[in-house]
DNA sequence: CGCGTCATTGAAATACTTCAACGACCGTGG
DNA sequence: CCACGGTCGTTGAAGTATTTCAATGACGCG
């Protein structure tokens, strides 16, 4: 999370401070572009930014998502090869390109900060690729709830998913589907039957209550035929 | 491919050939097993390493494929979140961790190849991300190929994809089928329909000649109805 | 020769998509 | 204030790609 400044010197934060600025995105702003050498490279301070690419058939596919004490870009990358766009209202803190590869390439400490930045996010894609090739709607809607839920705990007292729980979605049934490889539609009647099932309610489209993490953990490392008979027989009333 | 010698200062290229040594593994072999912490890291010299996690449901997904010239493993990295099996006969040269990370700590230069080599197995993720996600069988398959004839004829004279060429599958159909996010039988049907539509034949189950490239690029980047009509026309004799 | 593994093929089942219609929400302008 | 159009989400019905189940064939090996 806060990493950076950790491996930074002295000098190197105050040097970097004083070139870094603030700068707001509203939701739908691109802020690197896909094939272009991305001007900078960006702590996101709040809100939650999609990395996504596109298909020739213009069909889309986010292969990451960024929240705050997350960043965005990649030193010495040359052209970006995802477009990042703000998912939402994003605040960032902004540091021109040339700074921070003269530090990156003055700082031991900052190369082994990085490294472990994109290790960390190669081990991501890499859940992901197991997501998206192994398994079904109703489980890609499952760990996409959970790891929503446990993107809102983070640092919060209860590290264990809690009993009950109140989450906003970051994104939008588009963007969902684009996230878990699926159409809006599909999205929309997974979201739809985990509610029938009383796994979770919604208020509005965006809040979920999400009333038995348990099933949807069950859900998840269910094989194929998703245990139903077990989980309908606890949660329906006699 | 040879970046990390160039990368390595003299002193630190003769300390690691002294503790390197040859290993083969047969194909089934483990190499790094997920959940603990590989005791090496190592170059490919001949043969096909996969790198795979399993569900658990029991389905296994290929997050990774690594030929002669990749790297195996990852410095200061805890855990292997993978396990990487030989798929082939398989050559490595083998570093003990604790040298690499002495080394790696001490040079900035093999930093910043570690880094690079990362950050490109993150993109390759992320091409991956996209394939799963959003691409019919057909697509995946030709996808496949593809990368199968690009790595064949990697360093070759002609860097564009050839007329016709033949090429040595590195997988078993079940391994392709897992790589792909498919089955086994939908691989092998979709094998079928493009030798039916002779744009590969087959000789041995795991030699294929590849007569029209270029229909497999234009499957790959065809919109979702694959332009059967045209290309049809074009590669039916009269 | 017979057994085991791997690949192919067919037929039926199903998960997901596509197409299409409708309802809810929201800001704009009358 | 209310009607209007636009976007977004939901829901139904039909279509299709892929899976599942099952049987058969090809190959290698003791």
């Amino acid at each position: 999370m806060k990493g950076l400044c950790g491996a930074l010197a002295e000098a190197d934060l105050g040097r970097l401070g004083s070139v870094s600025w603030h700068r707001r995105f509203r939701a739908g702003e691109a802020i690197h572009v896909e094939g272009e050498v991305p001007p900078s490279f960006c702590a996101i301070v709040s809100g939650v930014v999609k990395l996504s690419k596109s298909l020739p058939n213009g069909s889309q596919q986010i292969v990451g998502l960024f929240g705050a004490g997350d960043f965005l870009g990649r030193p010495f990358g040359g052209e970006a090869r995802a477009t990042a766009v703000a998912a939402s209202e994003v605040e960032v803190c902004w540091f021109p390109r040339a700074t921070i590869e003269t530090v990156t390439a003055a700082s031991g400490a900052v190369k082994d900060w990085l490294y472990e930045q994109v290790a960390d996010e190669l081990e991501k894609a890499q859940e992901w690729i197991m997501l998206l090739g192994r398994m079904t709607a109703e489980q890609k809607m499952a760990v996409f709830l959970l790891s929503v839920m446990k993107a809102a705990a983070d640092g919060k007292p209860a590290p264990a998913p809690a009993r009950e729980m109140v989450i906003e979605l970051p994104l939008s049934r588009t963007e969902i589907a684009d996230y878990l490889g699926l159409t809006i539609e599909t999205v929309s009647r997974q979201i739809a039957r985990l509610r029938e099932r009383h796994v979770i309610s919604a208020g509005n489209t965006r809040s979920v209550v999400v009333h038995r993490p348990d099933v949807l953990t069950a859900i998840v490392d269910s094989t194929r035929p998703p245990g139903y008979p077990v989980l309908v027989a606890n949660q329906v009333d006699a």
